[in-house]
DNA sequence: TAAAAAAACAGGAAAAACCCCCATCAAAAA
DNA sequence: TTTTTGATGGGGGTTTTTCCTGTTTTTTTA
C-alpha cells in the first residue's frame, strides 16, 4: 500500500515535476496537485478521499499561503503531515511555519534522494528536519531570540514610508502628523529594532516583510 | 532522433524534477542538469558532447547567473538555444535574458503541456513567446526603454556598503578612500539612477539583487 | 606624447537625520 | 482618586547627508 501525496505550489510546472519524481518513489503516489491554499481546502472538503497522507507545501503562494494553509490543517486535520518546501531560508520564514504545524522543512535544492528519505521519515517517524533547522531551532529556545516585536499600526505605516525616498517631513504631512511625533516614532523603532539608522531600518522592514518591493 | 536539453537550476529538487519531467517527452531527453552558470560552461568546455540543442536555465542563480550565462553561451555556443525558466516576471529581467540572447521565455507556472510545446517550436522554429512577452517586446521598442545602467566595480561594492548601517565616512575607510571621493561616488548615482537620497539608493541595490539580503 | 576623460579629492553651506529632555492630555490601572 | 502609561509633539542641539563648485591626479585616447 502507498502513501498518498498532494503537491501544493503555484508553479505549475514545479507541481507537476516534483509530482512526477514524487510518483516515481517506491511507497508513494501523488493524489493531485493543488496551485494555492484554497485550493487544497476546497479539494480536502469535496470529499474524504482527497485527503493525503504528506502535503508537500510550497511557502511562498498567491492566494492563501502556506503558513495560512498549513495552520488550517494542523486545526481541521491533525493527521495530515504538512512538509515545507521553500526556496527560502529566512529564519523567521522557517519558524513560522514550524510553529504552524509543519513536520518537516526541505529546501528547494535538496536532492532527490533526500526528499524520499524525508517523506519516509515523515510518515514513520512523524517528523523530518535537516540539521539547519534543528540548529535553528535549538537556537531560537535557547538564544529566547528576539520576543516577537511587535508594532502599532502607525508604527507599521511609518515603516513602510520610511522605505521610501520621502524625507521625514514629508512623512509627517502624509500621516498627518507632527514631524516630532515621526521623529519619536523613528526613535523608538531604533531602540526596538537595534539600528542605528534610517538604513537598519529599512533593511528590517524588508526582511520582515514589512515593506514589500 | 531526439533533441538533447540541459537543466540549469540551482535548485537540484527541481532542476531533477523538471529534466525527469522533460524525458518523458516525446522528442527530448536530457543530458545532465547543472547548478549554476560556471558549472554549465565547464560541462561544455569538458567535451563537445556535452553541448545540447536546448538549455533550460534558471535566472536566479548564486555563482553565475542566467544572464550573464545565456550572454556567454550566444556568444561561444551560438547555435544553442537558451530558454528562460524563471518565477519573476519583472519586465526587466525578461528583456535582458532576451537582449542576453535567450530564445524563449518561460514562467515556471506553466502546464507541461505548453514547456513541450515550447520547447518544439524552439528547436523548429528558432523561438517561442507567450503572448505576455510578446507584447513587453513590442512596448519596449515603441516605448522608449531606460538604458541599461552600467556600473564600475567601485560603485558596486559602494553601493553595497549604502545598504549597511555604515555612514559614509565609515564606508570610505572601509574603501580606502577619501569620504569626498564616496561623496562623489553618491552623487553620480544619485543622478545616474534617478534616486533622490540613500534610501532610494538601497532600494535600487536590492530590487536590482545589487544588494542581497 | 599631448589632449581629453575619468577618478579622486576639497571647501563650504544648507538640508535632513539623529538624539537628547520635557510638556500635554487622555485612557488605563492602581 | 491617584498613578501610570502611551500617544502626541515642542525646543534645541549635534552629526550626517546632500549638493554645489571647484582642483589635482591618473588613465585613456587620439
Amino acid at each position: 500500500m502507498n502513501y498518498s501525496v498532494v503537491v501544493v505550489d503555484d508553479h505549475t510546472l514545479l507541481s507537476q515535476a516534483i509530482g512526477a519524481m514524487v510518483d516515481t518513489f517506491n511507497k508513494f503516489s501523488v493524489l493531485y496537485t493543488c496551485k494555492h491554499g484554497e485550493e487544497l481546502i476546497q479539494k480536502f472538503s469535496d470529499s474524504p478521499r482527497n485527503i493525503p497522507n504528506v502535503v508537500l507545501m510550497d511557502i511562498n503562494m498567491p492566494i492563501m499561503n502556506g503558513i495560512e494553509t498549513t495552520l488550517w490543517i494542523t486545526e481541521n486535520h491533525p493527521l495530515v503531515n504538512v512538509m515545507a518546501l521553500s526556496v527560502e531560508d529566512a529564519d523567521t520564514t522557517i519558524l513560522k511555519m514550524l510553529k504552524a504545524g509543519a513536520v518537516g522543512y526541505l529546501l528547494k535544492d535538496t536532492e532527490k534522494k533526500v526528499l524520499e528519505h524525508a517523506l519516509l521519515e515523515v510518515v514513520e517517524n512523524g517528523f523530518f528536519h535537516t540539521k539547519n533547522v534543528t540548529n535553528l531551532l535549538l537556537q531560537s529556545i535557547s538564544g529566547g531570540r528576539k520576543h516577537s516585536v511587535k508594532f502599532k499600526e502607525n508604527e507599521l505605516i511609518f515603516m513602510k514610508l520610511a522605505c521610501t525616498e520621502l524625507t521625514y517631513k514629508e512623512i509627517a504631512d502624509r500621516m498627518c502628523l507632527s514631524p516630532k511625533t515621526i521623529d519619536g516614532y523613528r526613535d523608538v523603532l531604533f531602540t526596538k529594532l537595534n539600528v542605528k539608522n534610517r538604513v537598519g531600518l529599512v533593511m528590517y522592514a524588508i526582511k520582515n516583510k514589512i515593506f514589500t518591493l
